[in-house]
DNA sequence: GTCTCTTTCTTCCGTGTTAGAACTAACCCA
DNA sequence: TGGGTTAGTTCTAACACGGAAGAAAGAGAC
């Protein structure tokens, strides 16, 4: 519907906030004119406003930089995991409006396309433009192709959620969700290429090379939960000493942090014995942090990508351990090469849902038909 | 100089051989009148023909595939190790024409400018329209901005060699070369992403994600050479025990067993050695096929990426203990995963030339000037 | 105050690229 | 010989883009 350059400006309103015209020439690359031709439609329909950004002293004819509108719509986005769903309203930047987390009750694909709907309803977000939906497993064209954890096969989400809503509908890989969240709006922000890792119940991984998340068929098969990372150490379900899973998942370390104690400890327990300086919690969350060092630096050497952004709930090992995370990464990194750039989003379980609500946003701006913008979008008062 | 358009159009006809307006609409995403508008001025001046393609028992008309001219030109690559100049001569598509290896002599810039121009111009070939030139470190621009093989830092190597021969030179970083090699014209034609891992003298890694060669900074630091591979095994130079380049390189390879025969052995002999049954032969062989298998599967868990090209002049391995490596990749691939597609490349020392000569073609590709083309191209009789 | 300078943005217009519609080319087959 | 089929071409209208020149809007000098 929009051209290619109409979309590359829509992008960058976006992402880059507030932004003058004579910058986007450089950003995209195209003429002073072409700019004033490309975002005239976009003001006229109430998409993007002009702000008067006063004189800040400097000489010359003061900017007049391009914004999206405020409270132009919001988004939802929903984590399924195999317990919950995590639901969050969003702005059109994917800045985070609520939180819900609801236990989901059904299995099957109706049944869990009715709870999302309930639980996006729950939210009262007025003006909704879209709805993402992430889960882990394999997800091309508004289908689930295959969900381990809901035994699902090819379903037609997409559709389902958007015949109970009503708005349209997103359905995409929870790792790569959470990339696109981290490229647009998020750590990764201006960084061309980085790896994602998340820990947290389990060991998630994504990738964005030249500025675009890679998209495998493997994406929801959790390829880098089994990456040797020590070679003592536990034992994960499948059989590996030291891998990823045995290292790092919250539940792996608190049990390793429940056999020493002799009582049972829960992860967020482990961290804050680690950090009043219990002896056992120390050792399980050092060697769990080392692993995490290896393994950025692994990653960040085969994909050849300085730098790594660290998500997930059970992120807080990182803030505990920052330096011998660092040390394990520089350890394990060619002291020629340039040192692994660290970004740590420590949003927990919502940022999952803030990249379904991601994948909303995108998909909405690549439906924008300046043609047939709805009429009630402009009566809102510009503030 | 050519329009995006052009440019897709002569990359495709040089990449997917003669090939018809109508494969070229829909690869290129252009109309058939725009295919026609294209395609004309390269017939004109000679840089394509039109071949009739003789009626196929298909009804309507036939198709008149469009072809690079053959004979239009011949391009040189030239690898640099620290010892000798590895040099082809090809046509346009990269093919091998003509392969001589030349000790280094002199190890200064000017020194190797003059041994390149000399090597390139002993391969006697006519119509020479670009020299490419690979060599282990970080390049950009034309420049060489650190070979520790060379002990050079930001040398001007293009400008130099172009000096002494009077037609462009192409510098690349060699594993960048290859890797750009095997996606034009070798075995990753047509696959949009893989790894490409070389063994040898040393271990050399490069990727290829969403069509393009990943050009990072650290390409020329061997960062995949230190992965560690096995808990036990030699301990190569930095102190790794069973690291890639313990595992895996030729020197570390034939050092384990001669030790074992307490002889010197050298990498052919060990290979030799293994396929005749040699227990020690066979251990080394095996535990490095296993390793190799390790390095693929990391490597592919880690990029989502579901191929490899193997290449190198230590690449025999494979042939040997190919069920091995096979069997190696398995094991640490999830099962639910695609297999990872194996392509080897095993024309040795002489790719590594050839994706230098890569560089060169694909330079010389950007840089046609459909306004400029040399009259003396024309005279060619056409076959 | 007003004049000049600087920078941002806009208007005008020529150029070049694109695809739709209609057409021609070249072959198979009956 | 004439219809069917596919490939490729010609004509033309639309349109996106950038260069040139101009307008807008302020800062600073006098």
């Amino acid at each position: 519907m929009l051209s290619d350059s109409e979309r590359a400006l829509a992008r960058a309103v976006l992402i880059h906030g507030p932004i003058s015209r004579s910058e986007l020439t450089s950003r995209l690359g195209l003429s002073p004119p072409s700019l004033t031709r490309l975002a005239k439609p976009f003001l006229d329909r109430g998409l993007m406003v002009e702000l008067d950004d006063r004189s800040d002293g400097s000489v010359g004819r003061p900017v007049r930089p391009l914004d999206v509108r405020p409270g132009l719509a919001h988004f939802a986005g929903v984590k399924i995991t195999g317990q919950a769903l995590h639901v969050v309203a969003t702005d059109v930047r994917a800045g985070l409006l609520a939180y819900e987390e609801h236990p989901l009750q059904r299995r099957d694909p109706e049944g869990v396309a009715a709870e999302i709907a309930r639980a996006v309803r729950g939210l009262g977000v007025d003006r909704l433009a879209g709805v993402g939906v992430s889960l882990g497993g394999a997800v091309r064209d508004g289908r689930v192709e295959f969900a381990p954890f809901l035994d699902w096969t090819d379903v037609p989400l997409a559709a389902l959620v958007e015949a109970e809503l009503g708005v349209p509908a997103s359905i995409e890989n929870d790792l790569v969700a959470l990339a696109e969240a981290e490229r647009w709006f998020g750590r990764g922000a201006g960084i061309p290429g980085f790896v994602v890792i998340t820990i947290g119940a389990g060991i998630g991984y994504a990738l964005v090379v030249n500025g675009q998340a890679v998209h495998s068929r493997e994406a929801g098969v959790g390829l880098g939960g089994h990456i040797p990372l020590a070679a003592t150490g536990p034992v994960c379900h499948a059989g590996h000493r030291g891998c990823a899973e045995a290292m790092l998942t919250s539940g792996s370390i608190a049990a390793q942090v429940s056999a020493a104690l002799q009582r049972p400890v829960d992860y967020d327990e482990v961290l804050r014995l680690a950090a009043a300086g219990d002896p056992a919690a120390t050792t399980v969350v050092d060697e769990a942090a080392d692993a995490l060092g290896r393994l950025v630096a692994m990653a960040a050497n085969l994909t050849l990508q300085p730098a790594a952004v660290l998500a997930g709930e059970g992120i807080g090992l990182f803030a505990l351990a920052e330096d011998r995370v660092r040390a394990a990464v520089a350890a394990d990194r060619d002291p020629r090469a340039e040192p692994v750039g660290l970004y740590v989003d420590d949003s927990g379980f919502s940022a999952w849902a803030r990249g379904a609500a991601t994948i909303a946003i995108q998909d909405a701006v690549d439906r924008i038909d300046l043609d047939q913008v709805e009429q009630e979008l402009l009566p809102i008062p510009a503030p």
